[in-house]
DNA sequence: CAGTGGTCTAGACCACATC
DNA sequence: ATGTGGTCTAGACCACTGT
């Protein structure tokens, strides 16, 4: 009932990396790690996959294991409801990240309603949804998986159909067209990526993402979009500002 | 630049797992596997491993490898909002759960804050905080870690000091002395658990945690509490609903 | 008891980065 | 050329679960 080799040494590198105690982040190799603790190579290697496994480290393929840093982006759902026409799609992403170079990937297209989109859409299994799949980059590195559906009646012809931003931004030209969204469900599920969202999101191991769902409603109730956002964990924070629902409206930081 | 053999029955069973084509959620043992796919032991194993790490299955010692099940139970940070008096700690853990046996336990203390808590309380690092730990499980099932922090000066004497149920509400304690919260900030960031937080909420491999930190404001713009929620990502969604601030409160379902 | 997964070893070859 | 991590093998012992 002891504690296996690998363990011991993955609990004593952890301890070394939560005291900061690899100034330049690098690791020593897998080999010194072996005659230090007097370890198989695949003892070795089991304790350092565990750490990469937890996030804390990363492998880079001829040259050494280095300690993870993060830097985290503070992603605003709420931004996109307060969004008003400007000259970019104002959204929560577009409108935060002006400064960072942030550049997108767009592709548009007709589908059929996925179970899930059918279900908060409110429409059948199957139905015609537009989709905006946009692929999103702060700087040149991938921040974010953005799928939007529209049902098909109400935005057929409309510039959400065209593969470009949306100059007044989503919500607004919905709102020209009379759909105007008053409320909005957020769902976040948090888990591992799949393989093709870690590879768009150049995730590595033991990064986890999470899923953003919005479901936007207009006054009469009915669901007119519905968004999924996928963020990779080591590069946002999601932030909510939330008011008592008996307090008027306060001003924001 | 072929595709190792590890990640190619990776791929097999990440497929077949899609599929469900494991109908009583049990694999092949790992001998099966290396005979039907002629390979060594070691990279059955590592195949294995990785679809552990994305959490689709879990191993128990000496029975098999099984397909993971999920069973998310809604989060609602806002409840904490609309709680108001009533015979039970009214937040939206224990009001949620109120058919599913909720129980838990709790710590209470008094420390000296540390940095996060201290910058968001908006006091010195190293002043005292009444710290207030519970770990809540529902049906015996560990669902959160619930960790709060209040400036001494503000709770000293109440009954937030006391290691039992708050039987008003958290909220409504503070509000009763002059300290009612009519903003909150929310941050939620997702990552693997820390050892102890595994072992506490009795996570596997491959399950994340979000990590939701909550500070509570009074219309004077006062820092009164700060609560970090830790959840496992294969039991929670995390749910809120909002409203346009230009719209009158709308019914919520 | 037989079968399962968990641990550990020694050794080999490879692709890759660095100097 | 050397050192790094990535892949793969064959074999061994163990603890545990089921019958």
């Amino acid at each position: 009932m002891t504690t296996p080799k690998h363990a011991q040494l993955a609990a004593v590198l952890r301890a070394r990396i939560a005291a900061d105690d690899f100034p330049d982040g690098r690791l020593p190799s897998e080999s010194e790690l072996m005659k230090e603790h007097a370890m198989s190579r695949t003892t070795v290697r089991s304790a350092l996959k565990e750490l990469q496994n937890e996030g804390l480290l990363r492998s880079a393929s001829g040259v050494g294991y280095f300690v993870r840093r993060f830097e985290h982006f503070s992603y605003r759902p709420q931004d996109d409801f307060r969004a008003v026409a400007t000259i970019q799609d104002a959204d929560s992403f577009t409108q935060a990240a002006a400064k960072r170079n942030p550049t997108q990937q767009i592709e548009v297209g007709i589908v059929r309603a996925p179970k899930d989109v059918a279900r908060r859409l409110r429409i059948a299994e199957g139905d015609s949804v537009v989709v905006r799949r946009r692929y999103r980059s702060l700087d040149g590195v991938p921040y974010q998986i953005n799928v939007s559906y529209y049902p098909l009646d109400i935005v057929s012809g409309t510039d959400v159909m065209v593969p470009q931003d949306i100059v007044r931004g989503a919500n607004q030209l919905l709102a020209d067209h009379g759909y105007a969204q008053v409320r909005a469900l957020d769902e976040i599920w948090f888990r591992m990526p799949k393989p093709e969202e870690a590879r768009w999101l150049d995730i590595g191991p033991g990064i986890p993402v999470a899923e953003h769902v919005i479901t936007g409603f207009t006054a009469d109730d009915q669901a007119v979009r519905m968004v999924r956002v996928i963020l990779p964990g080591d590069r946002n924070v999601i932030t909510f500002d939330r008011v008592h629902p008996d307090h008027e409206r306060a001003s924001r930081p």
